[in-house]
DNA sequence: CTAATAGTGTCTTTTAGACAATATCGG
DNA sequence: CCGATATTGTCTAAAAGACACTATTAG
């Protein structure tokens, strides 16, 4: 007997435009917003069809996506009838790829439309993963462009950690931690000259020994 | 048509004993041993499903187990079959309930039987997250038997962590964390009296601001 | 008295935290 | 010259880290 279990996959898809974090929608036939979902297709992995499905559906490409993480695995029972729900963080850069398709919205986290109760506890834990992770790791280089200011970088990590932290704190610790590269370029920045950092090793997860606890001032 | 998804679920217990990590087993038909493990059952969650399989299989109480988190869910694919297997970890004061039954192990983490590629991953990976939690939150309290010395404290913070830590050091910090309650009692070790301590809030994990990182000496 | 273990305090080094003035450039 | 932004350094406070001796008790 094969066991009556629903098994479906989503992903909370993360991007930083603007000094806000935005998060990925897709709507229903009911008009209603939910994360991107698919069931579980036969034979294959939670993953391997959650990748089908955004292909065809939003038109995500692989370039598209910087970093992939599990998030976790959420169970209801309603009826009889088991479902299983394995969720995923993805994070990228601020593409166009979502645009389009009225189907497809880009929602600032602060102003989600209404969402199933199920959707926003997976947002909420996913904003929790990603807010710890900003605290130990180069986890933002997955969200700013390859080339980004000191002080773009110091606004992305105000952002994510909710926090505000003083500049030239920040700029210390960043420098102490060595995982950033000094370009030779500069940038024009209204009326002044600013330099352009990049990640040392851009496209990997770097975990630091300490958490950064950065103060406000 | 019904996705042909074989549904697992899996567990690691920790039990520590004696300065050293054990984890239980269980050997099936084939005399492999292997981690504690149910199909998900019709219409249950996978931890619905495996907390009926500890209980009818191993006897296990819930009153044996002091702490469960959900650590990841891990899939394959094999001739056009999917699985999928939900993990969790267990936390237990060293009990007595797995004794009466040959087909329940009890084993030193540094000393497990031959196991499946797919265990030894989802063991590696709780011991893990198990030494990560030990650093920034009680955890230690779910292993501990309800009173013991600073030094047994001491003695599990080093064996799960894997690192050696200043006596004076480990004492100062756990007392300036202030989870600890002094106990008016003490205890005969050797040709010595020790107090003993209680953790202030026993079953609840409690999570520190900064992790935990004494140093070695 | 001796052997074994518990218990405690201080100094040094490192890190975190607070804080303000100067340089550059476009207009 | 002015306004806006970028950039930089020092001092102080707190925490981490290294380190050694005394007290107790069973035998």
């Amino acid at each position: 007997m094969e066991s009556p279990l629903t098994a479906i996959s989503n992903v909370v898809i993360f991007q930083y435009i603007g000094k806000q974090l935005y998060i990925t929608l897709v709507r229903d036939d009911s008009h209603k917003w939910s994360l991107p979902s698919t069931r579980i297709l036969p034979g294959q992995t939670s993953f391997m069809s959650l990748e089908h499905e955004l292909r065809t559906t939003i038109g995500l490409k692989a370039s598209d996506i910087q970093y992939k993480e599990q998030l976790y695995t959420q169970e209801s029972v309603r009826g009889g009838r088991a479902t299983l729900c394995v969720s995923y963080i993805y994070l990228s850069r601020g593409t166009n790829w979502h645009k389009g398709s009225e189907q497809i919205g880009l929602f600032p986290i602060r102003r989600l439309p209404k969402l199933a109760a199920i959707n926003g506890t997976t947002i909420h834990y996913a904003l929790e993963r990603l807010h710890a992770k900003a605290l130990y790791s180069t986890v933002l280089s997955f969200l700013l462009p390859k080339e980004f200011t000191m002080l773009t970088l110091q606004e992305s990590f105000e952002t994510v950690t909710g926090k505000p932290v003083d500049r030239r704190n920040f700029r210390k610790k960043m420098n102490d931690l060595d995982v950033l590269n000094k370009q030779n370029k500069t940038k024009q920045v209204h009326n002044a000259r600013t330099h352009l950092y990049s990640f040392k090793d851009a496209d990997k997860l770097l975990l630091y020994s300490k958490p950064f606890l950065p103060s406000a001032t």
